[in-house]
DNA sequence: GATGAATGAGTGTTCATTCAT
DNA sequence: CATGAATGAACACTCATTCAT
């Protein structure tokens, strides 16, 4: 009875779940611009006329990756986080949390970032992944409150909170950054004194 | 017959001018990807094979016109600074520069930001760009020797010196961001609560 | 059990008649190239694979909806005909159940003018097509036959009695035709006056 | 001299003529909608690509190819034509003129016939195309005006002295029909019966 | 130096049809 | 009987690049 329920696991979720693995390692390999609805059917050892079963159109399949990943980011960010812990020592559990998800996905990160730079980037709204986030804003606008964060815009508390780790861990950017936790440590702290009053 | 060679030569620098402009203009409106060779000919008001008269393939066209921006950037990061003013000062006088830049010439900058999360970007020397940056690599290595910067890895004090400048600057990224001299001076303020020791 | 049996037989024709309509109705909405079987499939509310359990294959559903519409109009073209009448009122009637008949369905007639410019035209039988019109065709020899119509070879004859109808109730041919019974009483004056002796 | 200036044809032309020639067969053979892009290249002997150095795409191949032969019917109908004739040798005139050139050109009419019932058919712009059709046109309004011919609807008219050439030219319509000269003028005289008043 | 013409290789997408369920 | 899933083949079209002039 177990096995036909296995075997019943719809050819549906297979597929799918080959074409994101495809869609990110092929994204990683040869670049956003580069990878053609072809060439990530064939990764996925399927026809790509097989992809238009599940997905409307290429945007479709591209926009529907970028989300899932972004989804699973955000649930990893807000990871061993409670009200009661002081604001740096959470600042800095959220800090280790993306590190840690990002080095544990790295072509996941990877795909996002070259997402982020393609036309499609304009196709997502906004807002909503900004929700997957607001466990992080909660925290900066408690700390802004409580006079322990400076009381400027948003726009560059984020730039010295969220950016930096998105900097670091780009391969492009920091092609011999060493993400030691003594590195992210360290990294946090200069974080901390930028946004700290 | 002198006349003549002069207005050649001129043609020359007039089509490689608009050649440049067409591709950083292009690239602005409609995005990397979807920039080809015949719609930036058609820009610049020439035919797509005279292209390869002046660059070899496409790839050079859009590495070339990258490195000339980029060449620009440091030329201007560079402006009115000197060894006797104090670490902070230059620093301040750099972020400015760059942002000042920055602003003088967006699509320049939204066109090196599209450059680099694009297939062509691992194919220029990372080396050559960072010599464009010396002065401002020479200042932080004096606060540091000064113990007036944080004696930590580079890149992690780059993290927080100019990667926020790219980031505030970014419009994808920071879309409601207003670029006062106020704001920016708060940004520069947070930047050096971070690396300062 | 029985209303068991009765309902699936039922549901066979509903089917079968929501293809037939669904098959009309795009053609006449998309046009004949356009009509691909998923959307036709799709109109009816059906599965495309569902079409090849009641049609050999899209050949076969196109010339089985094209013979069922001919075979209604050669009906209606042979109602209220009998021989006492004299061969101008039989005439008459006859062109006035095709009008009233296209005028009725008018996207079963806009089918048919589909179908005949289409590569499935030469698959129908020419001369089974011509039994449903035999009503006509035999008032038409007694009219010969009696020395009151023109005794002239018959794709002439018909090219005076029967396509001037389809003509003028082709909009694409007639756009502003209006197709009163004064207008298409006058319009037999004409065909009359062309093939009488 | 002489040579050079043949040599100088364009190519330009060799290749659009091809492509004109390449188009109406595969209709012919093969219909309009199984008539691709492809295959016309291939006819033509061309690749695929070369047919959008001189057509902006496939629907300006298509219509461009219609209009010329429209214009080249048109100016045919008015050949060997003058004002001082009687109207019904004028319209004679016209008739063989137009059966003349259907004979000369049967390929030619046969695009025309497929092109009008084609989706693309709506592109043209009717009273352009009736602007080619004019002296016919005008032919017949003296005739009204000179109570030789009835005074009705415009369409129907045309549906006598226009569309019984057309659809006896059509051998899809007209599978048997000799269009022999006295065929032609039995059929005319049939046509002016018709309309004559 | 400059280009119009040309193209093989590729793009994303839809097609009619089959088949296991 | 009915269908969701799957696909090879085709679709219209664009690409970066070459070459004769």
């Amino acid at each position: 009875m177990f096995i036909y329920f296995r075997s019943m696991r719809t050819k549906d979720d297979i597929k799918q779940e080959a074409l994101f693995e495809a869609t990110v390692k092929l994204v990683n390999e040869i670049g956003f611009a580069a990878s053609s609805v072809a060439k990530i059917a064939k990764e996925a050892g399927i026809s790509p006329a097989t992809i238009y079963v599940y997905y409307k159109n290429k945007e479709d399949l591209l926009v529907s990756t970028y989300l899932e990943i972004k989804q699973n980011l955000g649930k990893a960010l807000g990871q061993n986080i409670d009200d009661t812990t002081p604001i740096r020592d959470t600042l800095k559990q959220v800090w280790f949390n993306m590190f840690d998800h990002i080095r544990a996905h790295p072509n996941h990160f990877h795909y996002t970032e070259q997402f982020a730079n393609s036309p499609f980037s304009s196709l997502v709204n906004k807002k909503e992944i900004e929700k997957y986030f607001e466990p992080l804003i909660m925290v900066i606008m408690r700390g802004i409150e409580q006079k322990i964060i400076k009381n400027v815009d948003d726009n560059i508390l984020r730039a010295f909170i969220v950016h930096p780790i998105v900097v670091l861990s780009n391969e492009r950017l920091c092609q011999d950054f060493e993400a030691s936790p003594d590195n992210i440590e360290t990294a946090f702290s200069l974080a901390w004194d930028a946004i700290k009053l």
